[in-house]
Parts: C-alpha cells; structure tokens; sequence
DNA sequence: GGCCATAGGGTATACGTATACGCATATTAT
DNA sequence: ATAATATGCGTATACGTATACCCTATGGCC
C-alpha cells in the first residue's frame, strides 16, 4: 500500500547493481553472445527483482524499430456500423495472438478509406509495418496502395490473391470456393444458379466467387446466365434488394450462391416473402460462415474461411516483408458447410 | 515512380528550411503561444511540403507521454474463440474513433486473465493509460486490480457500476435493465419468472441483472424463486444446459430472464425441444441485442446496451484520469427491445 | 530617459536505449 | 615463445524531440 512511488527503474539502475556499464545490460537483455553467462544470468535476476521493463520508446528510437504493427480497417462509410465484416473479430483474434506470440504489439485503427491513413503510420515511426484490412473504393485503395509502394513501407492486406496484385496479398482460395459451392448446386440438381453479389473488378473477391461458380458450372456443361447475375454489397439490405430485382425480371431460377452470408439472409427473407419454398423451390448458399447462418430457417449453407490461418499468414507475411525476407503469396483453403438451406 | 529514398525528415531540416531553431519548430507545430503567427504558419507550409510528422518515439520519450491507451480483453480460455463477448466489436469500434478523434493511437491486446498483463502496459512506457473489457477469474481480476492501483497505472475497466469499485468502472444500468426486463415480464402476466446467469458476486453484471428483476417482482408483490435461479456462463451450451437443469427440476415457470442472448438461444433450443411453445408457454428475454438475436424464431426480446456511449465514455474517463482531472461515474440506460418471444 | 514586462526565439540538455569502436585479457596457432 | 584470434566488456555517441533557462529587442509607463 504505502509504496514508495519508485522511479521506473532504468538500465543504468540494473547496471550499478551489478557493477557493469549501461551497455553491458542492454546487451544481455537482448541476447547478445558477446556477455558472458554468469553476467547474463546476475543481470536477468536484478532486472526481475526490480520489475524492470525496457522502455519502449527509448529501444524504438534508438534502433528504429518498433516491433508493433498496425491494423488498419476500412469501414465502409455506412451509418449502420453492424456492417462491419462479421469475420473481422475471429481474424482480429487470431492477429493479436500472432502478435503477442512474436513479441509484436498491435496498434488497431479503424479507417475511411478516404482519410490520410497511408502517411501516418510510417513516417511517424508508429509501427514497423500495416496490415490493411476491410473494404471501400477499390479505384481510390489502388492509388494510395500504390504510394504506400513508392515510400517504401511494408504492409499486407486480405483480399484477392488473384488480382493485380500491388503490394502482398493474402487471402482465401476465392474461386475454389466458388467452385465448391457451385458443384455442390449442382450435385443437387441444380442448374439455373444465380449468383448475388459485384462481379465487377471493383470487388475482386466477389468476382473470384463468381469466377469459381461459372468454372463449376461449365463443368457440368451448364452454361452461366449472366441475366441471373445481380450485384451485391455485403448487408441484409442490399441482399433483399437484389433477390428482388432477381424475382422482378421473372427470369426463372433454382438457386443462389450469395457472395457472403449478410446477402444470403435478406435474399432469404425476399424470397420467403415472394412465397418460394427453400431449399425445395430454391437452394442457396452464402459465405463467410457468420454465427447467425446457423439460425436462420432454413439453416444457411455456407463457405468457411479459415480464419485463424489467415490472422497467422497476415502476420507472418507482414513479418517476412518487414525483415526482407523472402515471402511467397499463399491461398487459404475454404470449407462448404452443409446445412439445410441446400438439403433436398 | 522513381523517388528517392528521402530519409524521414526530422525537425531539423524543417529548422534549417524556416531558418529558425529545431526547438522553435517543435513549439510552433505543438501550438505554443511563443511563436509569432507568421513563424509559424511558415514552419506549418514547410512541414506540410516535406510531409513531415512528429516522431513519435522521440516525442514520447521526451515527453513521457504516448498519446497511446491500451485495450486489454480478456477472453475465457475456452477452445471455442466465437464466445467472444458479441457486443466487443461495437464497442472496439466507438472505442477506436473516439481514441482517434482525441488524439491516442490505441494498442489492442487479448489476453488470458492468469498472464501478467498488469505490468507490462504502464511500466515500458507502451501507454498512458489501460482499458479493461471481458470477462474472467474475478477474484484473480480484483487482485490485479489492486495491483495495479498500488503502481499508480491509469486505468477505466468496463462492468458493474455498483460493486465494491476498485478503480474506475465504467457500465450500463444493470440493475435498471433487469427492472425492465421483469416489469416487461410482470405486464404480461407472467410470475413464475427464471433467471439464467450467475447470480453470485462472481460474476458482478450478471448480479446486477438479477437484482434488477428481483426488484421489479417484489413491485408487483410476487416474491422471487431462488429455485428458478440457474447460474450459466454467456455461451449457448452453458444456456442450454441450464435450462435443462430448470426443466428437470420439475418447478413450474412461465418466463425466463437470460443474463445474455447467447444464453437465452441455448435455453431457446432446450425449451423447443421439450416441447413448449414460445411465447406462450414460456416467454424469454435475452441481454445485449446481438446480430442473432433478430433471426431466432421467434425473434429474441432483449436488452440493447449504448455501445456507442460506452467507447465514448470509456475514452473520457480514462483521458480524465490521466490528466487527473475529476470524473464522476456514469451509468450508461439501456434499453428494452421487444419482439415475438414476449409478443403474447 | 530609465524601468519593467512581454514577445519571440536561441542554447543547452535530458529522455533511456542500442550500437560502433576500442581495449584489455585469455586462448589458440605456429 | 610470439603472433593471431576470440571473448567480454567499457567508452562514446546517436536516435529526434521537448522543455528549462537565458537573452535580446520592443513597447509602455511614469
């Protein structure tokens, strides 16, 4: 209790102690080999007893590296902040494990995609590198990915693995996934597939979804209907609408791939209003893999992303860039799960 | 395309461009009133030029402030990493703007309650100050606490407004909650009301809930059942088994009260499974309004805390704290939300 | 005209660590 | 035995900023 406040112990303190020089510490506390084990070992001792930690900004000064990296997330500028990519968490979760587990810090930040963030977390010597995380103007992302290359700073971000590919990329095996889905569709019999969500280049990782369904069917010899295709971003609402303007043209189908499970669920809820029977009259299927795509009626088929892998892969690759080592582009594998929705 | 490297520029070559002092720089770009208007709008130009920013470490070391708070969570050591408080992501969401609206960068850090986290924030000079969210060991939590107090670390945590208050704590009216919660119950002529949630001082929210309700029965003259009380965890296997147990008790009820929805949709599915008709023969109220809970059939009643309101007010707090300036301790209303599973 | 207050900004230095370099002593090679 | 390493550590200094202190010029006031 009446504990006397107790300067925050330096190294110079450790050092007195243990009849060595500043220098002496430092290099002992880091591992250096040119200290001898008994002095190491005097030295850990003294710096326990005093609950001595290294000062951060100090040791970040003084060797220009941070060890922390920061996670920027782009919100869509929406006012409904529900929205918010419901994977995000369990990534989140795995990235700060990753963090801890390389003796990283994570500095989070959530971000418009048309704010400054591309200048301030280098310059400013905030973190050693950027995880860039979510979604926003695609056109507007390139630009700024493009002068974060030009400054030289490292970064990872999820998304296409497939695309042009400024910077690293990491993400899931988009269009094997797509694939999945679509030869499951069509292992149930399935052949007049709508596909909800932007098959533009503007959302790539859609597109590969898409990508992946057609290749399915073509397979199959079922030739993709592009009038069966409507876009979609990633909510409830948007899902609704797009089902609807799907039922509007009168064009006639059997089942949906959605491209995340938000379009899945208000695609369901317009068709059940329509008065379609699922999976009997329309079979679908969502991705993503959310805790409510269990809930809904009929329980929602849907694609797994392996999120844990990808919060580890983000890390290591932000790391291996960092420390110039060499890092090759890797996909992580997807899972359907089966579930009532596509249940005949 | 062809940029130089450009080595960051520092204070000094601003100084040398202004032709003024490294010192007078730092004054103008920190805002200091002894700087003529005219030095400094030139020193701003050149800044903006060279795209400077104020190295952040140096900065801190100098100043011994971070401008940084630190969210530490804690999650249950269970392998199933969904548990994660549902509501966590909302709140990270305001939590982050309002870091950045203010100023502080804001690091993020899961951890298990048993790590010694207590030490490692204040002491390495990562963060002015800590916020506290999740749940764990509470007695172990109360003894860091302590800790914590003892070295003279900032910290806000998020929880029971009226326990025994280490600390500053930050929350939403638990007990007001449960008061409407249990008069919502009482007005539609339930009065045989359960509980499922740890009633003990473990677990000092879920407390608070049961209070709140308690107080509301004993307002219509119906005395509370301690036999309709079940403790339960917030997971869904901890709410089904609890409702098991009430239902294998043979005791009579026509309401439940779940200290969480996760809770309320395990309890959900034991109830349909021993047949009872939702609302009619049992009415449910579940506690945080999460996504799922609008997609349960029938749709979850539930308590909506203003997750908004907490990021902000932890915020506050905290930054209050930190510049030792007074700050009274604030409940955060919540509010009732009422859909099919009390629609009698 | 002498005095003080003030504005504006320079000088010196501290924050705590990490690293380049040098210098002994101990070890091995020849 | 002597030169060539290697080992273990001290000395000096840099990282980039913020602040205490000091100095000059100006203006107002009596």
């Amino acid at each position: 209790m009446g504990r006397q406040p107790s300067a925050k112990p330096t190294s110079f303190d450790i050092a007195y102690l243990a009849g060595v020089s500043q220098p002496t510490v430092s290099r002992a506390l880091r591992g250096s080999k040119s200290v001898s084990a008994a002095t190491r070992a005097n030295i850990e001792r003294i710096a326990r007893e005093l609950n001595y930690t290294v000062d951060k900004n100090a040791s970040s000064l003084r060797s220009q590296r941070t060890h922390t990296l920061a996670l920027l997330f782009f919100e869509d500028p929406t006012p409904d902040e529900s929205m918010i990519n419901p994977f995000f968490l369990s990534m989140l979760g795995s990235i700060t494990r990753e963090c801890a587990l390389r003796g990283y810090d994570l500095l989070i930040s959530f971000q418009q995609m048309h704010n400054d963030w591309h200048v301030a977390y280098q310059d400013s010597h905030r973190s050693d590198g950027i995880i860039l995380l979510g979604y926003g103007d695609y056109q507007l992302y390139l630009t700024k990915l493009e002068h974060l290359v030009e400054m030289g700073t490292k970064f990872v971000r999820w998304g296409s693995v497939s695309d042009d590919g400024i910077g690293l990329t990491v993400g899931s095996d988009n269009v094997g996934a797509g694939e999945q889905a679509g030869a499951h569709l069509i292992a149930i019999g399935r052949r007049r597939i709508a596909f909800l969500g932007d098959a533009s280049d503007h959302a790539p990782e859609f597109q590969d979804r898409y990508t992946g369904l057609c290749r399915a069917m073509r397979q199959a010899d079922v030739e993709p209907d592009p009038a069966l295709q409507r876009d979609a971003v990633s909510s409830e609402d948007s899902g609704y609408a797009a089902a609807k303007s799907l039922l509007a043209s009168g064009k006639p189908f059997d089942a949906i791939f959605a491209a995340s499970d938000l379009i899945a669920i208000g695609a369901m809820r317009a068709l059940a209003e329509a008065g379609l029977r699922l999976p009997q009259d329309v079979a679908i299927i969502g991705f993503d893999d959310i805790p409510s795509a269990s809930l809904t009626s009929p329980t929602l088929t849907t694609v797994m992303q392996d999120m844990k892998g990808a919060g580890t892969l983000l890390v290591d690759a932000l790391l291996a860039r960092i420390d110039d080592r060499p890092v090759e582009r890797t996909m992580l594998p997807a899972r359907l799960i089966k579930r009532q929705s596509t249940a005949v």
